[in-house]
RNA sequence: GGGGUUGUAGCUCAGCCGGAUAGAGCGGCGGUUUCCUAAACCGUAGGUCGUGGGUUCGAGUCCCGCCAGCCCCGCCA
């Protein structure tokens, strides 16, 4: 209803021009109404004009309804306008405009979402870096990969869906000096896991790796070693190139179950790519005179950041030894995506999505990188942060020996236990299901539930990790949203005919069925305005990167749509109405599908 | 010590550019089923928005102080 929203916007500031032409530059503040016996909209634009006019805050809201009143444009779409409390304008859409919205939406597969390069006119729009999930080689993706992969995947899915070029970049930790240590050590105990392919498994790599971890935190010669080591791999050694290949490729494997398992799309561009331009990364910050080296390190001191000393904090981009680190490479990584093609990406906004521990981190990056002039005036940065997942008990999540749980581990317990809740309640009902049934109603679920609890907090807070909570069947969660879809499947069921209520049939061009669209009944009307709001709130999850907005959103309009499937017939209805609530169901359907496709969640047509 | 972040109902959390009487879910209590899946719906109780100041027509929201939790702070990512 975004269009709407504008023309009202355009109308209200006309007639605040109209009534006080003295104004120099007047703001109608039209926002959605802040409770439903307000209306739709409300204008508090009257307000902070009391003081400059000199006048009575509801004086000047009469003033400006009275222009409103000239505007015949304005009384199309709106009952004439309330005034009420200190001086708030408020507005309540006609019942005709409200039906052409919905008869809009019925043959359109985007449901009234403009894509943001048609509202930009046009060109070929700069992609957008969506840097996430980001594991380890050598190391099992945990819990702590959960939130990124979860979040970046979706607020890709939502860019995509606006039509912007999205690059899905998984930062992988495949460089740097844990090789060093890993390589220095199984050339020790394991050779053969450098020579050929599957001699380990993952859960050996990491066993391995924490020994390296170990031996390098004591022992000063493995230390120098491992150095060497990287330093060896940096420069392409054939040997050291080849292990570290096949350390890779045995990591990868694993990831991808998982992001198969997630349905998560990723192209690998790890730490490793940006080696080639670690050094002239130092050499231009060199030339560009902000390199400073201190106690041998190469340094760039960060202003407007400071230290115990009340001294300036530096980023180190070159070690005492010769050798880079992550800031090096995070540095050549954000020149690398903003730079033009075909030498970068020529990204016009890239995001990280990574946890808020890292925040000062990426505020020294961006900050080096900007005074370095590798971010186009035009362009933007943004580190999409998020908090840690605790435990019941408040602190960071742990299995109960104490070790990081492990995502694949956290994921089956979610389908275990989403299985062993459906078993339960068919045997109380009595329904007879296959095992394919059962196992895919399970696997939906226990993902989507997982998913829903992660994306519906959000993201900047720690959140709590409850399977509990997460798959209960009411509330906030993802079983609640997936049974109103269910129950709408069921009406299709029932009807027999899908298609009457289905977005997807042949209508025609929507206007040619607003005619035919029949609305009397109060819970129609509030389905009504919460399925118009959709356009809204995925702008706003765009801007925001917020997708928990979109998960309220989704729950307000399910928690609407039980209400009007409580209290309003729908197969038994008479004509037309039967017609116009079929259309809503289809309605609604779509809209949910949509919403839980962009948060990465399937959805079922029974459970 | 410096920086960041969080603090809202018993519990888990929303709260948009500062806007009307601070919202939801769970849990509690009380109801609703010849009817499209009751995995639902309706009603009810529950608040000094950590705390003390300030800014203004108006503050959970902005500014300052304090308290508490968590995170980061030179060669790991």
């Amino acid at each position: 209803m975004l269009s709407v929203l504008d023309a009202l916007n355009g109308q209200l500031l006309a007639a605040m021009e109209r009534a006080f032409p003295e104004l120099t530059d007047p703001d109608p503040q039209l926002v959605p109404a802040s409770k439903p016996e307000f209306g739709d909209f409300q204008a508090n634009g009257a307000l902070p004009l009391a003081k400059p006019l000199r006048q009575a805050p509801r004086q000047i809201a009469a003033a400006i309804v009275a222009q409103l009143g000239a505007d015949s444009g304005f009384a199309e779409l709106c009952e004439p306008p309330q005034i009420a409390g200190p001086g708030f304008i408020n507005l309540t859409l006609r019942p005709d405009c409200l039906t052409a919205q919905v008869a809009a939406r019925l043959g359109d597969p985007r449901l009234g979402v403009a894509r943001a390069v048609e509202e930009a006119g046009g060109g070929s729009p700069a992609p957008v870096v969506v840097d996430f999930s980001s594991p380890n080689i050598a190391k099992e993706m945990h819990v702590g990969h959960l939130r990124s992969t979860i979040i970046g995947d979706c607020l890709a899915r939502v860019l995509e869906f606006r039509g912007h070029p999205v690059l899905r970049l998984n930062h992988v930790g495949d460089w740097g000096t844990q090789f060093g240590m890993l390589i220095t050590h199984l050339k020790q105990v394991a050779p053969e896991a450098l020579e050929h392919p599957d001699a380990v498994d993952l859960g050996d790599l990491v066993a391995f790796y924490r020994q390296a971890k170990a031996r390098f935190d004591e022992d000063e010669a493995f230390q120098s070693a491992s150095r060497e080591e990287v330093v060896k791999l940096q420069r392409g050694d054939p040997d050291s190139l080849k292990a570290w290949r096949l350390l890779c490729d045995q990591s990868r494997r694993e990831f991808q179950k998982i992001y198969d398992r997630l349905d998560i799309h990723l192209d690998e561009r790890g730490e490793s790519f940006y080696n080639p331009y670690l050094q002239t990364v130092v050499d231009d910050l060199r030339d560009a005179g902000l390199l400073v080296v201190d106690d041998g390190a190469g340094c760039v001191f960060l202003e407007g950041m400071t230290g115990k000393d009340g001294n300036p904090l530096p980023l180190i981009v070159q070690k005492r030894d010769g050798g880079f680190n992550y800031a090096t490479t995070d540095l050549a990584a954000i020149r690398y995506r903003f730079a033009p093609a075909p030498q970068g990406d020529g990204a016009g906004r890239v995001i990280y999505v990574t946890d808020a521990g890292q925040a000062s981190h990426f505020a020294a990056v961006f900050q080096v990188a900007r005074r370095a002039g590798w971010i186009p005036g035009s362009a933007s940065v943004e580190h999409v942060s998020f908090g840690l997942v605790q435990g019941e008990d408040g602190k960071k999540l742990k299995t109960r020996a104490g070790d990081t749980v492990r995502l694949r581990d956290l994921l089956d317990e979610a389908v275990e236990r989403a299985e062993a809740d459906l078993r339960r309640r068919l045997e109380e009902e009595g329904r007879q299901e296959d095992d394919a049934f059962i196992a895919q109603v399970a696997t939906t679920v226990g993902l989507a539930a997982v998913k829903y609890a992660d994306l519906s907090t959000n993201r900047s807070t720690n959140y709590q990790f409850s399977f509990d909570r997460m798959l209960a069947l009411t509330g906030n969660t993802a079983p609640y949203l997936l049974y109103a879809v269910v129950r709408i499947a069921g009406i299709a069921r029932k009807g027999g005919d899908l298609a009457v209520c289905s977005g997807s049939v042949a209508l025609g061009s929507g206007s040619a069925s607003s005619a035919s669209l029949r609305f009397s009944e109060p819970q129609e009307w509030a389905l009504i305005r919460e399925l118009l709001r959709l356009d809204a709130v995925i702008v706003e999850v765009e801007t925001e990167l917020l997708p928990n907005r979109l998960c309220n959103y989704l729950f307000e309009l399910s928690q609407v749509f039980n209400r009007f499937y409580d209290q309003v017939p729908v197969l038994r209805a008479e004509e037309p109405a039967r017609a116009s609530r079929l259309a809503l169901c289809g309605l609604t359907a779509d809209t949910l599908k949509l919403g839980l496709g962009l948060l990465g969640i399937p959805t079922l047509e029974r459970m």
